[in-house]
DNA sequence: CGGCAGAAAGTAAGTACGCACTTAGCGCCG
DNA sequence: CGGCGCTAAGTGCGTACTTACTTTCTGCCG
């Protein structure tokens, strides 16, 4: 659990020592876990009182949603609908696991609080499915179907379907040996490797 | 948490008792997770007392564990290392995917208590990638090695390391998707959808 | 075949403690 | 001086695990 912040303790706005505790819960969350982060926990990290916690957000659960929301999936997912989709299929699949795979170097909380949110809170499985995985798969599925049209339609429709979900697994393996089991190393170089990932599935030489 | 079963109260040798404990908490580990699955649902769906049941098994944690152990996972890797080894790499590969897809299918309890456990449970987050998850990828590393050798050898060897992993990641979003969110729909036919994937992966025409 | 001792299977009723969440009130800033 | 930021000190409930005790089986001796 390591020391408490050392947060002078200052009086602040309403808003900011809201978001300072969503930082402070974000890093909790992220070792422990949803059932494994006590509350006392929480308030200690972001070196408030318990009460004050429970002023700014209602429950427990409560916060961590508030973390999720703050992430800003929907926004993120609405301007990779709105960029890559333009792309060369190609392209657009190498920035998709670009995308990813950088993310997940620069800051595995937010991986590790997704997992741990889905697994341990219901509720938030088929939330997160609704909100951000099912259109990060269409997404990818309208790219795949491109490629294969590019080359010859020697593919059926469902093809790309199951070829977006494999590819996403591809993804899903690197953030979850590198948020949750965290042995094997992460990419050194995200971009080189979702080139990698991206070849395998759409050979270069082919094109 | 439905009905407690409807086991008549017999008297059974300590071994029958451990066993049918286990049956029972396999059902209830699966549906609410090691934090969500209290000691007396345990007892409960087993139908017998909580102090029965710790005289089984220690700890909550041993009885996961125990849980575990009963899947038998370290002879079924070691079966597929001694089988699979042997068979042309594309086969092999299409043999591990169709075989996990199957299990999927038929009990993805199994599953769901790995995935519960190597969340909620930090220690066997590790113990897990060791025993098994490891195994697997060097198994399938070793078959894209040879499998990449066969058509020119144009690849290095971490491309091998790579696509394994992205290969078993493919599996993952299936396991995650139906055992945790459940609500992606499993394939209906394993072997076909076993070879599907593989195709991504080594395209038949080009063998 | 009793019958009886001791082990093994089982339980009802705790216990102690950890945890999410409250209350009542203090003091600083505008 | 009013209200907003903040806290010390609860509260009560849920839960993993125990204790102390009863019931049933098993094997052995006369």
């Amino acid at each position: 659990m390591s020391a408490p912040e050392f947060f002078p303790k200052l009086r602040l706005k309403s808003d900011d020592r809201r978001s300072q505790i969503l930082a402070a819960a974000l890093d909790v969350f992220a070792e422990l876990g949803f059932h494994g982060a006590r509350t006392r926990d929480l308030a200690e990290r972001a070196g408030v009182s318990e009460a004050l916690l429970f002023r700014h957000f209602a429950t427990k659960e409560d916060l961590v949603r508030a973390i999720l929301e703050s992430v800003g999936f929907e926004e993120r997912i609405g301007m990779m609908e709105d960029h890559f989709t333009k792309l060369p299929p190609r392209e657009g699949l190498c920035r998709i696991a670009e995308y990813s795979l950088t993310a997940l170097r620069d800051d595995p909380r937010v991986f590790r609080v997704i997992f741990f949110g889905v697994l341990e809170v219901p509720d938030l499985a088929g939330e997160f499915y609704r909100k951000f995985l099912s259109r990060l798969l269409a997404l990818e599925t309208r790219l795949f179907e491109r490629a294969f049209a590019e080359r010859g339609a020697r593919r059926a429709a469902q093809d790309a379907a199951v070829a977006a979900r494999s590819f996403h697994g591809s993804l899903f393996f690197y953030q979850m040996t590198g948020a949750i089991v965290r042995i094997e190393p992460l990419p050194k170089n995200p971009k080189e490797r979702a080139e990698a990932i991206v070849n395998l599935y759409l050979p270069e030489e082919a094109a």
